[in-house]
RNA sequence: CGCGGGGUGGAGCAGUCAGGAAGCUCGUCGGGCUCAUAACCCGAAGGUCGCAGGUUCAAAUCCUGCCCCCGCAA
């Protein structure tokens, strides 16, 4: 059974990482071309930086092509219909696939989707799940059809969201489970055991990209509101908070403490973990955090170097 | 050549503008106090001040080149 792997970002990246453990010969099955986006300029001095799944595939040793539009290579297409896959997937990839591409393939183009579809359908999923508090979220396999999301399931797994889970923990777990369902489904078409499953088109809900006023976060929020957000972003650029001397903390990592009392954005307390905050609802405990020009840092190196203080605020 | 910040004992910083004996808060090690401690007291080790040149009686500090880290913007 040959597979094309189409795939751009983070996401894709995990799952070809996965799906090239999963996809053993032993069982036919192989990817046998990987296809992903044009480099960006990008970075620090416009650099040329290559898609997240081309750094993957070449540090998996695997042969990766590059592509524009995909609905305008016409050779991919040719190629495509000369000898279909018997799957093509596609994930976070960035680009409309249209016919006839999509129902070129044996059982048509599948994408591995990081929540409960019909659940936060569209660009960021992951980050929604958490900045709404949701407790579970999942991943869902399924075909693609021309509706962004809305294709019939093949496979879906749910995962229980702790409250400290953060966005990379997400990518991480649901795109592991998800190669594996999307593994075993196919397996189980290969001998006709599996069927797709329309979506209930009535629970859509949308996973708009992210904004990035969203990013921003100040001390009047709910601690909790404020910890969802730090969650969040943490593969996205990371939360910030606005410094009154100009320039952004970013907030890498933080748990919701327990002491209640205090004006928003003032210091509670200081311990070897981490300055205790108050916010506009309970209060916040950062652990990780990243000062304007510097690395990432434990929050308790960062006050020690400020020489902050309890009663101290945090603007 | 898109814009900007930074590299000072193990960690985070001050000192650089106005050149003149290596500092602060921690950590580590040893000792003391204590029922006990991540608390407190006393003491110690540990640094080519990113690298290489230059100016100077004297450079972390001024000049030149290079390396590395980070943010913004796309």
């Amino acid at each position: 059974m040959p597979f094309w792997f189409v795939g751009e970002g983070p996401f894709a990246a995990l799952c070809l990482e996965h799906l090239d453990r999963l996809l053993r010969p032993e069982e036919g099955c192989r990817l046998t071309r990987i296809i992903t986006g044009m480099p960006t300029r990008s970075g620090r001095g416009m650099k040329e930086t290559p898609s997240p799944v081309e750094a993957c595939a070449a540090r998996l040793g695997l042969p990766v092509e590059r592509t524009g539009r995909l609905s305008q290579n016409e050779e991919l297409l040719a190629s495509l219909q000369a000898s279909p896959p018997d799957a093509v997937f596609v994930i976070d990839f960035g680009q409309i696939i249209r016919e006839p591409f999509l129902s070129t393939p044996r059982w048509g183009c599948l994408n591995i989707h990081p929540s409960l579809l019909p659940r936060w359908r569209g660009a960021a999923p992951i980050q929604r799940a958490l900045m709404n508090g949701d407790e579970e979220t999942g991943v869902t396999v399924f075909r693609l059809v021309p509706e962004m999301d809305a294709g019939p399931v093949l496979r879906q797994a749910k995962l229980p969201v702790g409250p400290d889970a953060t966005a990379s923990d997400l990518y991480g777990a649901l795109s592991a489970l998800g190669s594996e369902i999307a593994a075993a489904g196919l397996m189980a078409l290969s001998k006709g055991t599996a069927t797709f499953t329309e979506q209930e088109h009535a629970n859509a809900t949308c996973a708009a990209k992210l904004d990035r006023e969203e990013f921003e976060v100040t001390w009047d929020k709910p601690a909790q509101k404020i910890h969802n957000v730090v969650r969040a972003l943490d593969m996205s650029g990371g939360a910030f908070l606005p410094l009154k001397e100009g320039g952004r903390l970013k907030l890498w990592r933080t748990a919701l403490a327990d002491t209640p009392e205090g004006t928003p954005g003032t210091i509670l307390g200081l311990d070897a973990e981490g300055p205790v905050v108050a916010c506009g609802t309970g209060a916040l405990r950062l652990l990780e955090v990243q000062a304007p020009g510097k690395r990432r840092m434990r929050a308790s190196d960062w006050v020690r170097g400020l020489r902050l203080a309890a009663g101290d605020r945090l603007i």
